[in-house]
RNA sequence: CGGGGUGUAGCUCAGCUUGGCUAGAGCGCCUGGUUUGGGACCAGGAGGCCGCUAGUUCGAAUCUAGUCACCCCGACCA
């Protein structure tokens, strides 16, 4: 194509609501441009990455045995009031309401929509398995999009479902998709890595994650070093910390006034103590119920870990007067002494349980307790005390006695055995051998192709721009031709721009009337890996310069020579 | 939804505290000329309901109230 013909609004300043690099260079590179919050309209370069990425992922898809397939966008509500999700997703999910007073539903994923079709065609094992995917726009209200398209509210999804009549086909498709992300992934020119993963709303048994690591991802991920563990945060295991034992005898449990002082860190500052020798309680209900969690100051609960442990279901932090009416304290000042016959359950953290002595609140405003030591001031046993991995890691956690380390990272891609949850609410139900009817074991899998844009542009720039990986760069080559007006100079570009097309090379033709200067500055801000300088002082001696964009300096080649030594520099890009 | 911030030229921003001449700069854009291998220079020019609405005032970009949009932090979530 023809730089002068396409629109390309190259911009040279930081745009303002830009944050992260990928965000502020795809739209300083002219691919993107932002029509309201969270919605984008990509222009030719940046549509251009976005069909080689769905390419690849098509070819990856359709060679593992998936069939394509197109849903509608449009979905009735009553599906997903069948499945229960329209509650789990809440306020997440685009809604709207037809001329006939209809709900409908701007599909944020298709598992209802797929297992209807199900449901409806499958009669018999005989079947099963199958796979399919479609490449598509999907929808989230999200509360807050950011970063440009890693966090959007519309976006493209390609998302798979495997049907099947046993587990251990679940399992072999679920491999292969498994497989499948990695050569995707792989092609498109990226590191990743593969974490163990929560199943979230999605429910179903088992899930990897594929993730970027990255300094702007929203994710973290915890691995040991040695590689033998990767979870993400939302997931990962802490081996319980040592019981720690007292050099001296602990006083008896002091209370003390602490005026206004509700918060861990005011606390710390007033009783000059420090967070890990806090008892942290945290209120949680569930229905009518109260389930209380106990932590070290200085950690977090982790609600994934949390909810199995209490048995599932929906669990919030519960409203300040539920707090005030269990413990008879303002907010801020709740502790375990005493609590449990007050309470439905009390699930204690391993760490809480291994402290000697702490501080926490004493069910009463305005005080705290001093000297409080577990199982001697409140119980660690008993019908309705549970003690378990209810945080998140940390600095210094290990698992399985080896050091956690921590990473952030942009989620590309997940994989889930989802088991029987939405084959039996929709009724995707087949015959087996014995004449038993049975519902279908479901698998998923999602790849977000917007995100794999920016974290290829996250993992790959420099202070000029962009430097895409050749497999989903817009264009594969640019030709540079320096002296517009020049006659043999133009021919000479023109002649080698018509040899890439017809070797199946996508060529970019900059044939601007706009000094060297500008167009080198434009080239190395799209990010086009290969480039070839056409100017009257090379092809003076026959020569035009060929540089990738990842390297400082060219090389001359011949005229005639051009078209051998790109498909060279194209083969060595992809290995 | 809570907290913070910002809306002035296509982009980045100044001006607002303390109301008052014709609302500014840099970049970009148009015309002419000189340049021409890493974002050139000179001259001329176009481009603004100062987010929107109401109010205070002789007078509002500037003060007040409301409203909308966008951004950041947080809770939620892939």
């Amino acid at each position: 194509m023809r730089y002068s013909r396409i629109l390309i609004p190259t911009i040279k300043e930081v745009p303002a609501d830009a944050e992260i690099i990928s965000h502020q260079l795809l739209l300083r590179a002219g691919m993107m441009r932002k029509i309201a919050s969270g919605t984008y309209t990509y222009l030719l370069l940046g549509w251009r990455s976005l069909l080689k990425i769905t390419s690849i992922v098509r070819e990856e898809m359709n060679a593992a045995g998936a069939q394509e397939i197109m849903m509608p966008s449009l979905q009735p509500m009553e599906l997903w009031q069948q499945t229960g999700r329209n509650v789990d997703y809440g306020e997440t999910m685009c809604h709207l309401t037809d001329r006939h007073g209809r709900e409908n539903v701007l599909a944020p994923t298709a598992e209802e929509v797929v297992t209807f079709l199900a449901a409806g065609e499958i009669n018999s094992y005989k079947q099963l398995p199958f796979n399919l995917y479609q490449i598509s726009p999907k929808y989230r209200d999200e509360f807050r999009p950011r970063f440009g398209p890693i966090r959007s509210r519309e976006f493209i999804m390609k998302d798979a479902y495997s049907f099947h009549s046993s587990p251990e086909s679940l399992e072999e498709t679920y491999r292969v998709m498994y497989d499948t992300y990695c050569k995707i992934f792989a092609r498109c020119g990226l590191e990743y890595v593969i974490v163990e993963a929560e199943t979230g709303e999605m429910g179903g048994s088992g899930s990897h994650q594929f993730t970027i690591p990255c300094e702007s991802g929203e994710d973290t991920i915890v691995y040991t070093q040695d590689g033998s563990y990767a979870a993400n945060i939302e997931r990962a295991s802490v081996d319980p910390v040592a019981k720690q034992t007292a050099n001296e005898e602990i006083p008896a449990m002091e209370e003390v006034h602490t005026p206004n002082v509700g918060t861990i860190e005011a606390v710390c500052d007033f009783l000059k103590t420090k967070p890990e020798q806090m008892i942290k309680t945290l209120l949680y209900s569930k229905d009518d119920k109260i389930i209380v969690a106990l932590v070290r100051g200085d950690h977090e609960v982790n609600e994934e870990k949390f909810k199995i442990v209490a048995g599932g279901g929906k669990i919030e932090l519960a409203p300040w007067f539920k707090i005030v009416d269990t413990t008879d304290a303002k907010v801020g000042f709740a502790g375990p002494v005493g609590l449990s016959k007050h309470v439905d359950k009390m699930i204690i953290d391993h760490s809480v349980a291994a402290m000697v002595v702490g501080v926490t609140g004493a069910n009463k405003t305005d005080y705290h307790i001093k000297n409080v030591v577990p199982g001697r001031d409140f119980q660690l046993e008993g019908d309705n005390i549970i003690v378990a991995d209810i945080r998140n890691a940390c600095e210094g956690d290990t698992y399985n006695g080896k050091k956690l380390l921590f990473k952030k990272g942009i989620e590309v891609g997940q994989v889930f055995k989802l088991g029987t949850k939405y084959s039996e609410k929709l009724n995707a139900k087949y015959l087996d051998e014995n004449n038993v009817e049975k519902a279908c074991l479901m698998g998923c899998y999602g790849i977000g192709i917007n995100r794999i844009l920016a974290s290829a542009i996250e993992l790959n720039n420099d202070k000029d721009g962009i430097i895409w990986p050749i497999n989903i760069a817009p264009f594969e080559v640019i030709v540079t031709c320096v002296n517009h007006d020049d006659e043999e100079v133009a021919k000479a570009a023109e002649d080698i721009y018509q040899k890439l097309l017809k070797n199946n090379i996508d060529a970019l033709l900059d044939d601007r009337p706009l000094r060297a200067g500008g167009k080198f500055k434009d080239a190395d801000l799209i990010g086009i890996p290969i480039r070839i300088t056409v100017g009257k002082r090379s092809l003076a001696d026959g020569n035009v310069e060929v540089k990738l964009r990842r390297e400082s300096e060219g090389e001359k080649v011949k005229v005639e020579n051009t078209l051998v030594r790109v498909n060279e520099l194209i083969n060595k890009l992809r290995s």
